[in-house]
DNA sequence: ATGACTGCAAATGTTTTGCAGGTTT
DNA sequence: AAACCTGCAAAACATTTGCAGTCAT
C-alpha cells in the first residue's frame, strides 16, 4: 500500500506523527471512489472507532490534501468532498442535476485551449476547475 | 432603466411588490460593474440607508437572481458574490491568485467542446462553471 | 520533559429563518 | 383584513480553533 507510506514520510517530514486515527481516516477514505465529504468520511471512520471526532477528520484530509494523496472538489453546494489524488490525473467533473451521478472527464483540447486563452491574457495557469451539469441519458429516459 | 422594470415586473408577476429597500439594493447593484458579496453590497447600501438590514440584502439578491438580473458566482473562496446578468451574455472566469483580480472570459472553441465532451457521455448540458486561476501579467513583472 | 495528537466544546463566518411590528392594497 | 416587507436577533450550516488531557519519543 503506496499510499500509507507517502502519508507516513509526508508526516515524519514535518515532524508530525503517523496515528492510530489518522490510518483509519487514511483507510476509509482510500476505501471509497465516491467524492466524499468529511460528514461522510467521519461517519465511515465511526464505524471503526466510535470515538474518533469529526475535528480530527477535518483536520486530517487537510493533511492527505497536503501530502497530495487528496485533492479537494467543491461542486458549489456548499459542502467540501475529497477525492483520490495519488495515481489520478487531473481531471474535470460532469454533474447530473438529476441522480447527482458524476462522471469524471479529461479533453486534452479544452485543456490546451484553456492554456492559449491565458496566454492571450498575460495570464500564466496554475490550476482550473470546471464543472460540467447536465442530465444523463439515464435520468431522460427515465422521465422524458 | 430597463433592469428596473424588468425587476418590477418579475415582482408584481409573483405578487410581491418594489419597495423603496429593494430600489436602493437593486441601484447600488447595478451601479458596480464588480462581483460583490453580500456584505460588500450591504456596505455600500447602507451608506444611502443606514437602517437597512443585511437580511434584505440577502433576500433580495435571490430575487434579482430569480428574475434573471444577477447570477451567482462561487470562486470557491467561501463568499457568494454576484455579477449583473441582463445583457452580460455567458462567460467565464480568469482570477490572479496574487491580486484577485479578474476577468471575464468566453472561448467559443472550449463550449463547443463541452458540448461535445457531454454528448459522448450522452449528457445534456444544462450549464457549467469554469474557473481559470494563474498568475496575471502584472503581478509577475511586479515581483518575479 | 517536550512536543505532538485527540476529543470536546466553543468559536467562526456566511447565509437563512422566525418573529413582531410596519406597510401596502 | 390579508398579504407582503422589514430589521433584528437567533438559528443553521460547514469548518476551524482553543484547550486540557493523553501519548509518543
Amino acid at each position: 500500500m503506496k499510499e500509507k507510506d507517502i502519508f507516513i514520510r509526508f508526516l515524519s517530514d514535518r515532524g508530525l506523527r503517523m496515528t492510530n486515527q489518522r490510518g483509519l481516516i487514511l483507510d476509509a477514505f482510500l476505501g471509497t471512489e465516491r467524492h466524499v465529504s468529511p460528514e461522510e468520511l467521519y461517519g465511515l471512520v465511526r464505524r471503526k472507532d466510535g470515538t474518533i471526532g469529526q475535528a480530527t477528520v477535518y483536520r486530517t484530509l487537510k493533511l492527505l490534501t497536503e501530502a497530495g494523496l487528496a485533492r479537494e472538489v467543491d461542486f458549489g453546494d456548499g459542502v467540501l468532498r475529497y477525492e483520490h489524488s495519488y495515481g489520478h490525473e487531473h481531471h474535470d467533473h460532469m454533474i447530473c442535476e438529476r441522480c447527482h451521478r458524476h462522471i469524471e472527464v479529461v479533453d486534452e483540447r479544452i485543456e490546451e485551449l484553456q492554456e492559449r486563452l491565458a496566454k492571450k491574457y498575460g495570464f500564466v495557469l496554475t490550476g482550473h476547475r470546471m464543472y460540467l451539469y447536465g442530465i444523463c441519458s439515464e435520468c431522460r429516459r427515465r422521465k422524458a
